[in-house]
DNA sequence: ATGCTACTTTATAATGATTCTAAAAAAAGT
DNA sequence: ACTTTTTTTAGAATCATTATAAAGTAGCAT
């Protein structure tokens, strides 16, 4: 489904050259159907487990970076020990659970539609969005 | 409406003697009518700018904490690079202003109740936070 | 292809927030 | 007053992230 093609038109689309070491992080990435969360460090493991050289962590920082600013990623911010990364970028919401760290998906169509009664002057909405902390039953 | 035996109350109740650095503290963060959100960094630079000595970070990062543990403060998580904490310890929501980083509380009522229709497997929710992201009109 | 230039990678240093440490100070207990 | 426990504090350690600057590479024009 997605292909070098794809990597590289999504590096220069993010203001990035395809290089190398770029399509290794969109083949860890992008090369999946399932989207999933990530810390930069558990990508930066992924990475060196599925390849045999070595990307340095300032090459995968720029490289999230500029795909998050393009769109191709998403940031979530669950608390301020860890920054997550998703590659769902679909409109969705989050459910977290504190005690196994896990992050999942709730789609916007799982969530009643919701109404903000209240507005700010001279502001308007850009985003809302949802966490939804679980504990064990 | 809050005074030191307020104080000496609450400080007790999260595990901590009073002490005069933590009294301090706690005129801050407790003895006004409004309530507000700050870093510790903001916080240690109005204790220092009302307070003729002044009280090391160590000590208000650990008072900060025992008061979040307790349910004193709540710590409000926006985006990876700072942590924000909020004197207003209802249940309640919040716009953010990217631009000016401006927190602004969006009351429970000011919500439409939230319906959420899924759920996981053997987890029940224990709490539903929104953050409503505004940007200039 | 060759060379020129701009961009990229990388190792390493710097930064900044938070936490840890251990010694001095203060408070509590006897 | 003396002893023990708790607290404060300065400074060190840690850890994620960002900056730097030298060496490598890609894109482009000859
Ligand atoms: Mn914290
Ligand atoms: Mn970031
Ligand atoms: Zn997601
Ligand atoms: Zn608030």
């Amino acid at each position: 489904m997605n292909s070098v093609s794809n990597f590289v038109e999504k590096l220069r689309n993010s203001g990035l050259r395809p290089t190398k070491q770029r399509i290794k992080i969109c083949e860890v990435l992008f090369n999946t159907d399932k989207t999933f969360h990530f810390t930069i460090n558990e990508l930066s493991k992924i990475i060196s487990e599925k390849i045999e050289e070595k990307i340095s962590l300032a090459t995968i920082y720029n490289t999230v970076h500029a795909f998050k600013r393009e769109g191709y990623l998403k940031e979530i911010t669950i608390n301020s020990d860890k920054s997550y990364f998703d590659t769902n970028t679909s409109h969705h919401h989050h459910f977290f659970d504190n005690l196994t760290k896990e992050l999942t998906d709730l789609n916007d169509e799982d969530v009643e539609k919701i109404q903000i009664k209240k507005s700010l002057p001279g502001k308007k909405i850009s985003s809302v969005e949802i966490l939804v902390k679980v504990e064990n039953e």
